[in-house]
Formats: C-alpha cells, sequence, structure tokens
DNA sequence: CCTCGTTGCCAATACGTTTTGGCACACACC
DNA sequence: GGTGTGTGCCAAAACGTATTGGCAACGAGG
C-alpha cells in the first residue's frame, strides 16, 4: 500500500516518461529555447560548443521533443500510411511479402521520426479520409487505380510499390526487377532441361504480372520456345487454371507461377494428376513465402527482398514529403532465386 | 496546361483539405471558438439551436479538429500501438488471425479518432522508446512477458489478447474462451468415433497452449480415455513432434493440433506415413487460416473470432485511455467449430 | 427592489514546439 | 572613428485546439 504511493514518483530522472520539455533542456544548458531548438534540430546559427552542452542535457534528461507540439507548428503529424491494394474488398492480405514489407517501412519510419500506421484495405480508399497522413506507401497498385486518383486530389504524397501501369510517371515507385529476375528463373528451368513451359499469372491488373508476363513472352520468342500461358483470377479458381495447363494432351514440362500461393495450388493439383515434382513437373513461384517453404516438395522461389523494398520506400516517401526530392523518383530492388526440390538441380 | 492551374483550387468548398479551423466554423456559425468548440465536443453549456447551428457548419465545411492541437492541449497523441509477441527475434508474423485482429483493431480505432501503428516485433520493445503511444494492444503475450513489464514502467495503458499467465490480474485482456471452445472440438472428434485423441501444442508459453492443453486433459480425465500429448517448438519440429506421435505403436485416432501450421505439417507427416485423413487420423487445428482451408484434405478447423477480438480489444483500449474504465476488465470471445473434410461428418 | 441560481455565451490562457526578425558584439577594412 | 560583414544568441509570435473563470441576462423567490 505504502509502496505504491511511494514507487510513483522513483526513477524520475533515468524515467522514460518526458519530464520538462524544451524550456527545460535549455534552462539546465543555461541557453534561451530558441537556441535549445536550433541545436537540437541542427539549424540556425549555433556556436559548437554551445550545440553540444544543449545536446549532452537533452541526452542526460531523456528529452524527446513533444509529436503534438511539433506536428503543430510544423504542419505536419509525423504520420505515414502504408496499405495493400486488393481487387476484393476486405480481402485477405497475410501474404508474406506484404508483412515484411510493413516491418521494414515501419522500422525505417522510426529511425526518422515518423509512424507508420497500417491502413486496412478497401478498394475506395474510405479509411484515408479521417486519417492525417503526411504521406502514404500504396503496395501493388491496380493498373489506373482510383485510390491513387484519390490521394492524389487530397494532396498526400505518394510512393507505390509496383506500378500503376497507366501513370507509370506519374508517382515515385520502387519495384522488382522482374524483367530479369524472372528470365533468371526461366534460364534455370531452362539449364535443367524444361522445353515446355508455361506461365500461370494472376488477373487482377497489378503490374507484377504484367512484368513476369513480358519477360515470359520475350524470353521465349527469343529461343523459339512454346507461348503457353493462363490465367487465374483472385479466389479460388488457381488450381482450375493449373489444371487446365497441365491436364492436355501437350502437357508443360516446367510451370512459372507469379503468385505463391496459386504455386501451392499447382503442386496440389499436379499431385492430384499423378504428376510428380520435379520429375514430369518442375514448378517456380514468383515470391517466396511460408507456403512455398511448406510445400511438399519446397517450392523453388524467387525471393523479392521485401526488407528492401519496405525500407526503400519509405525512405522515399519521407524524402519526398520533406521536399528532398522534387519530382518523382525510382528505385529497382533484384530478387535472388532460391533453389529448392521443385525444380532439378543444375 | 490552363487546365492545371485552373484545376488546383475547384472543390475547395467541398474538398478534402480542410480549409480554415475552428475559427472559421465560429465565425460561420456566428459564435466564439469556444462555443463551437464545447458545442463540437459535446461539453460545456451551448443551446440547442446554437449547437446544431454549429454542427451543421461543420458538416458543411467538412471541419475536422487537427490531431496536432487537439493532442497538444489534450496531452494525448491519438495513436495506439499493436504488436505479436514472437519467442523469436524478428520472427514470421504472418499469420492470418494476427492479421485480421489488426484490421479490426484499426477499424475501430479509425472510428474512435485514433490511428493504429503495427510495432514489429521485437523480444525487448525497443521500437516503443521512440513511439509516443496512448496505449497498445499486446497479442499472445509471453509468459512473465518482459515487454509488458516495460510498459507498465513506461506508463502505457495495455490490453492484452490472450493472458500472461504470471500476471492474469495486472492487465485488462480479451481473449478466446478455449475452455469450452477447445471442448467443443474434442466433442466432435468424440462423437465421429475417436477413441485415440493426442494433443500437440506449441512450446513457447502462451496462454492458448496452456488453455488448449487444461481442457484437453479435463476432458480426457473425465471420459478415462487416454492422454496422449507432445509440444513442438517455435521453427520446423512440428513435423518431427507430429512424427513421434503418429508413428508408434499405439497409433492415436485422431489429432487435436493448436497451431495451424503445425496442423499442416502433421497432415504432411500423415500423407508421408501412409495414413489416410480423416479414415485412420482425423485432425483438428485450433485456429483457421488459409492452411487449413488449402490442406488436402481441408482441415477442420476453429473459427477464433479475431475479427470480434480486435474490435473487442481496441475498444477496451480505448476506454482504458480515456480514463472510461478504471481497472482492469476482461472479455471472453466464443470460436465456432468449422468442419471440414479432416474429420468424419457427424 | 434586491438577491440568488441558472442558462447561454465568451475572452483569455495554456499546451510545447519552431521560426521570424532582430540585437549586440567582434573583427576587418578603408 | 566610421562602415560593413559575420557570428552567436534571444524575445516574441505563431500553430489550432480545449479549458478556466468569468460576465450578462433572465426568472423566481424573498
Amino acid at each position: 500500500m505504502a509502496e505504491l504511493t511511494g514507487e510513483k514518483d522513483t526513477g524520475t530522472a533515468s524515467g522514460n516518461k518526458p519530464k520538462g520539455g524544451l524550456r527545460e533542456v535549455a534552462r539546465l544548458a543555461g541557453v534561451s529555447v530558441t537556441t535549445a531548438s536550433h541545436a537540437l534540430n541542427g539549424v540556425g546559427r549555433v556556436g559548437a560548443d554551445t550545440r553540444a552542452r544543449v545536446l549532452a542535457v537533452a541526452e542526460e534528461i531523456g528529452y524527446r521533443a513533444n509529436p503534438s507540439a511539433r506536428g503543430l507548428r510544423r504542419a505536419r503529424t509525423g504520420l505515414l500510411g502504408i496499405t495493400h491494394r486488393t481487387a476484393i474488398e476486405g480481402g485477405i492480405t497475410d501474404i508474406e511479402y506484404f508483412v515484411k514489407i510493413v516491418n521494414a517501412a515501419t522500422w525505417t519510419a522510426l529511425s526518422h521520426g515518423y509512424s507508420l500506421v497500417l491502413v486496412p484495405p478497401s478498394l475506395d480508399g474510405r479509411p484515408f479520409d479521417d486519417l492525417p497522413l503526411d504521406g502514404t506507401i500504396v503496395i501493388d497498385p491496380l493498373t489506373g487505380d482510383p485510390l491513387l486518383t484519390r490521394l492524389s486530389q487530397m494532396g498526400v504524397p505518394v510512393v507505390t510499390t509496383g506500378r500503376d501501369l497507366e501513370r507509370r510517371d506519374e508517382f515515385s515507385w520502387v519495384d522488382n526487377e522482374l524483367s530479369t529476375c524472372a528470365i533468371a528463373a526461366l534460364d534455370h528451368l531452362e539449364s535443367t532441361g524444361a522445353r515446355r513451359i508455361a506461365l500461370l499469372t494472376g488477373s487482377t491488373g497489378q503490374s507484377y504480372d504484367q512484368d513476369a508476363k513480358a519477360a515470359y513472352l520475350a524470353w521465349t520468342k527469343e529461343r523459339g520456345l512454346p507461348q503457353i500461358t493462363a490465367e487465374a483470377a483472385p479466389g479460388t479458381d488457381a488450381a482450375q487454371a493449373a489444371r487446365e495447363l497441365l491436364d492436355c494432351a501437350e502437357r508443360p514440362d516446367a510451370l512459372y507461377v507469379v503468385l505463391e500461393k496459386f504455386g501451392f495450388a499447382a503442386a496440389g493439383v499436379c499431385r492430384q494428376l499423378g504428376l510428380r515434382i520435379p520429375e514430369d513437373v518442375q514448378v517456380v513461384v514468383g515470391a517466396d513465402g511460408e507456403f512455398a517453404r511448406q510445400a511438399d516438395p519446397r517450392l523453388t522461389a524467387l525471393d523479392l527482398h521485401p526488407e528492401e523494398i519496405g525500407r526503400e520506400a519509405a525512405e522515399l516517401l519521407i524524402r519526398t514529403v520533406e521536399k528532398k526530392v522534387v519530382g518523382v523518383e525510382r528505385r529497382l530492388v533484384a530478387a535472388r532465386l532460391l533453389e529448392r526440390g521443385s525444380t532439378r538441380g543444375a
């Protein structure tokens, strides 16, 4: 009982609760608040020793600028959004790729003094009306994405991950360099003996499908190999599409599946049809994840380095918000092929 | 060209950018800022017609209180955190259960004027030092969780989802009512003929494992059925644990697996051992998700209603932050059994 | 007529920071 | 000694809201 009241103010000096504000720092350092502010923000004219003293005091008492006050003054909230586009309202977004991007972006935002809020997927972007964001990351925008239009009208800076195919020059983006990475996967299949390689993509109009398809068409054309493609709508017909691809006279001897879950479904279809992986059909999926790792056999996959994508996107967005970059900027991230049991070793 | 400059200020009145602040609302309604503020927040003494007029004006010009200013004045940031506990630093968190909780909590926070930031998993909770949070949700805390200790010291209000088994009375929580729901699953197995039911749990010291185990032990004891249990550490030995359970003389005829992914792994082991599901071994998993739905056959699972959990947790946290609830409060959420192909129909 | 309680409203202040527009001093150059 | 050019620092004014402590008007009760 007595212990409780006694505990309350213990450790005030070293505690995590910011006690005094900037004023206190200034007082302890023997300068004005103006100078303290200047020293901490690295602006204005402050003597080197004075600055050092202020910084020392701030460190000492664990000073953190009150984000609300700072936001008020700077006309900024310190809040960044991140959202994933889905063709289905409220659709599942438990993709590992997505989660890893978010985590990386959160860390990056944090280290720059921003907070990242995860905006729930919604086709029209309603949630954005009530969020006071300084800027936002949009993962895998649709083609001609209405959300981007809306954000643009609202004047919210945007960085996309993947591109809106109709407006590739309007927004800054960070993207996978599929044009070369997809080819690495195809080369791998070819080098292990595949000659009839089929492509299975999604049909939601997101850029990764298109990129993979373009790479596939160019690559097969160059080699005079047959072009066998199929599309699966989001939902359950991935297995259906895979079955049509595999259950025919001139069966492919390899499958390049853009989405991880589709690849997983395709592997199930192979089993049902009595096709062995990788002996009868080799399988490569375009994004790594838990499904690819847990499948039997494990699926050879592209590691798209989502952490790097998230980090780059957040950094680009922050630079944009802070007006350190004027127009649009782009950044490509390379992927790496993880060879596993669904393809024959080279 | 001319069009561009013209477009810039179109729709100022109905636009999303807040034009004037509270002052503007007051001016248009012909009252003071004080009265406007009172009317909008439902406090103070304001005549009914005056209040209506203020609200109308605010609606009209699309007024939103500046969150920084409000935060500054109210000594609050409007930011809530949500984080998932993991025994492994930087561990994967792409569990559907988790994502659904986060989405629901985000919507709820939004509707109360808060923003939710997804705090990356980290054993020691470092990220929390740099986040100005009004409160936080901790999903599946560990036993004696150091993060909870730290948050408690920092004075950050906490609501957990699942419980810290060593401190069940110290924090408010929302939890699955496993004590009855696990039994529903066991009843189902029994009613379909199972007599040797084994339990496979995780070993990370999170409350759901313990709850499921307690329910299992009580239930089997009551019926005089054999008690066959195994634990799998986080990582890859779920298959190993399942194999030891299944590859023995007195083989179980049913498996209750607490974690979805472990159940998936166990199904793989069955296939390797030539055991048919559900003819030779029935399988129930304790949480639904994409793995359970995509497995072959699909796994009977408990739908834990993560949306409801997320919503309740957020509401409880907000009520706590706003001092509308004083001590701790608890809430149980029921689950529902989804019968699928891995168990025999009743 | 005076007092008292109630109702409806408002002026002024506080929240903690950043930024503007200086002031004072020092040094150098004619 | 004047004039110019930096340098180091500061007082005061924002930013937009919520809240405190009123003031005036009104009707009721003495």
